[in-house]
Formats: structure tokens, C-alpha cells, sequence
DNA sequence: GTCTATAAAGAGATAGAC
DNA sequence: GTCTATCTCTTTATAGAC
């Protein structure tokens, strides 16, 4: 079958399946051929530096995702800082789902990826973690311990995810989210 | 050169060291090779299921050593609750070298290892929780928030293993090792 | 118990047809 | 813009010498 084009999102949305599910090293090209129906050597026309670039597309992908999911609502969304909170959660809920996905940030953030990926990466946490701290000081927390409790709550979400991929069971995040509001003074 | 041994315990220690620092899939036997002095033909007439079976024998010793760093101290340590929770996060410190090294039970409860291996870092994480959860018991708590509350200081410790990864800073795990006696309630 | 050598499969990468 | 074909290097795994 010859032609059977793939629009670059929904190629980068199956890549990222792959990278979150078999992490960075686990994920070959062969595998990213049969999961978007391209031959190895189209995603290489596509992404000329192969399954390095593929992965910094991938992690550019989350970032944007984490910006119009989190980040954005937090920040200029309508509703009182419990409301926007809430509503985040319930999206971190559904990019995770219900703790049965990891997080990019934890299984791409490893040698063998680049530099230029690790820095991505390091870069989106950070806007999380401002993210997280300004609504903290918006529902009246100091601005000292805002920083904290946005390290503790990011930090309790992505322990929660771990938790919940070595038991096998979601529960773990689901509970890790449920502390969220109360760590960011929302509750 | 011929027959340059090494210890069991030498070498498993080297391999754990490789898989929580590159994950199961980055590891190769090539790898595992050069870190250990010995050719891979070697490797496979000591662990004859090679990889797999090297990274199973990792994680019993990694799950002996959580035994006698974490467990038994806790449960038949001398002293108050407080002093052997203390000791036990200063092992955990320096298991962890600061936050610079990964957590194992992360890094291989990925797809690619085998189920045996997953099984047995399960189980080994359900002891943490129930240890955790005794010593919260011992302090006072109530016996469901002892769960809970053990669940949130491990969910704490990997978050922070995840973030010191992600920001390239072991501070952020630092910090999480801190809030565990305050929620296992010996603070 | 470790070595050298090698086979077979998988991975990354490119050339050239259509 | 995708395909088939191929090349090279890596990885897993085994056979047989010492």
C-alpha cells in the first residue's frame, strides 16, 4: 500500500504512547514505523534526525499540551483559583489516565536522551512548578512556601504516578491528586 | 587476560548501578561486560538467561538491601520510633547518593522487563508501605492514615527522585526526604 | 570459569524508484 | 511523500578452546 499519509499530530500522538510506555531506549524505529503506518525510511523524510528528533517533536508536543492544559487555564482562565485548580486536575486526570500512563517527563528524562530534550524537559517542569507556586500565592499562601508546596504537589503527582505503574494499579494517583488542592491552599 | 573474577556481590552491584541509571532498556550486555571485566560469554554462563536473568538478580538485592537498610531497622531497631526513623532516612540518603541516583523501582517497572521481575518489585514496594505504615502506627496514627500517610512519604521520595532527575538538582529529593517524619508522625 | 569466535536478529541510517 | 532495498553497527545468544 503506498501513500498512506499520517498528519504530523496524530504521528507524534502514537509516538508519545510509545516513549511514555516503553520509555525513551525502549522505543526503535521499527516500532514507530508500525505504530504510525510509515516505513522507517518516511519518518526519516519527516524527521531527518531520526528517532532523536521524532522525541524532542514528541516532548515540543507535551509542552504545548502541558501550556494549553495547565499552565494557561491556571494562569488567565476565568473563576476563582479553587475552580481553575479543580479543573486542571481533572485534565492532569485525563492526560494520565487515571494513572494508568506515565509521565514523559519521567521516562524520556534519562541518558541516551539528548541534551537538548533534557533541557526541554527541565524547562516545562520548571514552568509547572512557577505554575503551580503562582496559584499557591493567588489563594494567599507566602511566596516562600508557595514554592514549596508546588514542588510537593508536582513531586506527590509524580511519586503517585511511579507508585501507581509498580503496583499496577491507578489508585496511587488518584489519591495524589486528591492532595493537590489542599497543598496549594484551595481547599 | 584470562579468568579476572568477580564477585557475585561486585557485580550485581555494577549492574544496578547501570540499570538505574540508564533503565532496563538501556542496558545491553556489552554494557554489562565492560562495567563488570568479564565478556559477555561469561555473563551468560553465570546468569544463563542473560539480561533478564542479571536484572532479576538485581532487584533481589536491591530488595535484600531495602530488608536490612529499611525494614528490619524500623521493625527491630532499637530506640524511639523517631531515632529509627531517622537512621533509616540517612540510609535512604546515601542509597540514593543525595538525589543524583534514580530509583530502581522506576527505572525497571517498564514494559520489556519481565513479569517475574515486576512481581518482585511489587512485592518489594507493598513492604515499604507496610513498613512505613507500621512505624506512623507505632507513633500514634490512626491505623487507615498510617496507610495513607506511608503511601504519601514514599509517593514523596520517588516524586523526588523524578523532579532531582528532570531538574538536574538532587535538592528537590533533599527536600522530600524531609517531610516523612512530619506524616509518619514522629516529627 | 573465562575466553575467542561467530551466528542470527534488531537497530539506525541512506540511496534511489515511483 | 512514501516506498523497497540495502548497508553498517549493535545486540543477543551459542559453540568450542583453554
Amino acid at each position: 500500500m503506498a501513500h498512506r499519509t499520517i498528519s504530523d499530530e496524530e504521528l507524534l500522538g502514537r509516538a508519545l504512547e510509545l516513549f511514555r510506555t516503553y520509555g525513551f531506549e525502549g522505543v526503535s524505529l521499527k516500532r514507530l514505523a508500525e505504530a504510525t503506518g510509515l516505513e522507517k525510511a518516511s519518518l526519516y523524510y519527516r524527521f531527518p534526525g531520526g528517532k532523536d528528533d521524532i522525541a524532542m517533536a514528541v516532548v515540543n508536543g507535551v509542552a504545548a499540551a502541558m501550556q494549553h492544559l495547565v499552565f494557561d487555564p491556571l494562569h488567565t482562565g476565568e473563576g476563582t483559583p479553587r475552580k481553575r485548580l479543580q479543573g486542571v486536575i481533572e485534565r492532569l486526570r485525563e492526560f494520565y489516565a487515571c494513572g494508568t500512563k506515565s509521565c514523559v517527563f519521567d521516562l524520556m528524562s534519562i541518558p541516551g536522551a539528548s541534551p537538548e530534550l533534557k533541557a526541554s524537559l527541565r524547562t516545562t517542569m520548571k514552568a509547572w512548578l512557577d505554575s503551580f507556586a503562582a496559584i499557591g500565592r493567588e489563594s494567599g499562601l507566602a511566596s516562600g512556601q508557595a514554592r514549596t508546596r508546588a514542588e510537593e504537589a508536582i513531586g506527590r503527582i509524580e511519586g503517585g504516578l511511579v507508585l501507581a505503574r509498580v503496583m499496577g494499579d491507578g489508585a496511587a494517583f488518584e489519591r495524589a491528586l486528591k492532595t493537590v488542592p489542599e497543598l496549594l491552599g484551595t481547599a
